[in-house]
DNA sequence: GTTAGCACTCGGTAAAATCGAGTGCTAACA
DNA sequence: TGTTAGCACTCGATTTTACCGAGTGCTAAC
């Protein structure tokens, strides 16, 4: 039974040092085994000089503190979220393995292309590294200002709106004219409309000119386009890789259905990332995510910042039964290279 | 009962009248059931005014020459990859249910956005329409010619390069300069640009100059860029719908690991994908793919055309008893639209 | 507070029994 | 000659039973 007299703020989650002890020895090896863990093997713990029916009360008490549950009688113990949870908070930072190091730094020694490619690798990579699926998310450009636009016309009526990025991002759009606009308009209302929208962001609103000539109707179509596609063009990107891990990593069909059917929705995925990065957590496990689908997993999660903004995530999606240890390890490991990638990127050459 | 007097080149796969009304008994219940099939159930089929034994003894036959195969001594048959094979070369094409036409009207009609957009919706379409994972393949634009270029400077030394293609496509290239450049500079050199590979397509060697000054050398490096990149930038785009799916629809684990494996990898989708649609095929069943991997599945496809050229396909994936009937009118009806939505968008306006 | 001892529980596994769908064969039949 | 009813037989799937043993909770002694 744990004495928290002193500890008004923290609810109850203390543990004396062999509860704390026990509680961790089921976490590791039920993370290993996926099975029930008992009292004699805890009780073989080398940090533990007690026999089995000492843990056996412990264990009592730790079930009825919600840390650990039975999946039935006479079976061993399981951790549950909150169990997990402890452990969690609980963990030391965990370091990378040599070869894993190594993955890590040859992989970002070598990788090349633009930032979707990168993050995309990225994705696989962590996968990879962790044998879980994972989540990249880059984010939207919603504060980014506008370096460049460009009218192309395709035909009289069809032209594409190419958009440049002060983050490096590059949109287009289709605008199609419900008049004939020849080249000669298309490129000056290309002009206009750089002189209209270079270094505002898309938030801004712009004074677009009212006249009623070809030009001008192309300039306030465009822009019209531009600002239309706003919303859905906050231009979360979302890569998601190894997939196929679902299918490794937990068990019942059922479960990898769903899980994979969540993965789908990538605008669901997202938010989920930015939810769990808000509330300022790097684990979610279980049920904490507030999302019922995947309340058999848990997420982990590390920010990818520049200039001290966060631009990004990396995830990892797993079951609460994940190796915590590495996994964070990993992500962590990659986002900080991520970082480090990004930012050094204006630096260099 | 197709007759088919007139084609030698078929070299046996002939069967007479009753043998085929069998297989095909035995392949509908099949692909129903997922059970081998008996012979009483077969006798049963309204076609078939036999008894079990006439039906036993024809099946004897069908197996002798591989259209069925036995799992184990009285046990039901079950059709082979043959036996799916001539199931589908002799079915009569099928005609979409009403809910399901309604559907992709309802998706044509309200779809917007660019190419990659719709294609990618597409492929939800297809594998909500359908219950399969579905494949959606956007052909590279290596015959596509450039419409314009435009260098635009993030600093002294990144610069981005953006092209425009006249299939619509639009790629951007990082170029990172080993000198500083301003803007004025930026800007001559994109002009250069333009009026160098403007209606070049990318595998035209184009005349750099050769002037060792800032505005030469950045137009050099930025057409290298350009090329170095074009292997890889034959931009062949994939979406994958409903990836979920694989694990409703294949039993095992372990096939739909590997299954779901295989989809991460796009390549590999997108190459089988066109092997087939080179062999001017529209079904792949079983090992006809010759990609031992997804031996147990079968590949539906259908190309998307526009002006007789095709330009994708979309395709479907699922186990060999898949409903074949449905899901090609499915494919044929969405890559109608598709052919008609892109070719339409021309004229139109 | 700890622990050895012990009766008890109950899921998992294996062996045994059973079931029945489906077969192949044969002999009779049209 | 092709078809069919009859029948013995096969063999996977399902159910039943038995059993094992890991693990528990409790109690009494240390």
């Amino acid at each position: 039974m744990a004495r928290r007299v002193k500890t008004p703020p923290q609810p109850k989650s203390d543990l004396d040092a062999r509860k704390a002890t026990i509680l961790e020895a089921v976490v590791v090896e039920h993370i290993d085994t996926a099975q029930p863990v008992g009292s004699s093997s805890v009780a073989q713990n080398a940090d533990l000089v007690v026999s089995p029916a000492t843990v056996r009360t412990e264990m009592v008490a730790l079930e009825r503190e919600g840390y650990l549950a039975q999946p039935h009688t006479s079976a061993g113990r399981v951790p549950t979220d909150k169990g997990y949870r402890y452990f969690v908070d609980h963990l030391e930072a965990g370091v990378l393995g040599p070869a894993q190091q190594r993955q890590i730094k040859e992989f970002f020694a070598h990788v090349r292309g633009e930032v979707e490619d990168v993050l995309e690798q990225t994705s696989i990579l962590l996968s990879h590294l962790t044998s879980y699926t994972s989540v990249v998310v880059g984010s939207g450009h919603s504060h980014a200002t506008v370096l460049s636009v460009q009218l192309v016309n395709l035909d009289a009526r069809h032209h594409l709106l190419v958009t440049v990025f002060s983050d490096g991002t590059v949109t287009k759009h289709s605008v199609l004219a419900s008049f004939e606009a020849n080249h000669v308009d298309v490129t000056e209302a290309s002009r206009q409309l750089n002189a209209l929208l270079i270094g505002t962001t898309l938030e801004a609103k712009v004074q677009v000119p009212s006249r009623g000539d070809t030009i001008a109707k192309l300039v306030r179509e465009a822009v019209s386009v531009l600002h239309a596609e706003m919303p859905t063009m906050e231009g979360e990107q979302v890569y998601i890789g190894g997939s196929s891990k679902v299918a490794d990593v937990f068990e019942g069909v059922e479960t990898v259905r769903k899980v994979l059917g969540i993965l789908e929705q990538e605008l669901l995925v997202v938010s989920l990332v930015e939810d769990i990065l808000d509330k300022g957590v790097t684990v979610a496990i279980g049920s904490e995510h507030g999302f019922e689908p995947l309340s058999s997993c848990a997420v982990i999660v590390a920010p990818v910042s520049l200039d001290g903004e966060t631009i990004g995530a990396v995830g990892l999606l797993g079951p609460t039964r994940m190796k915590y240890q590495e996994v964070m390890a990993a992500a962590e490991a990659v986002s900080r290279h991520l970082t480090t990638h990004f930012g050094g990127e204006n630096e260099r050459g």
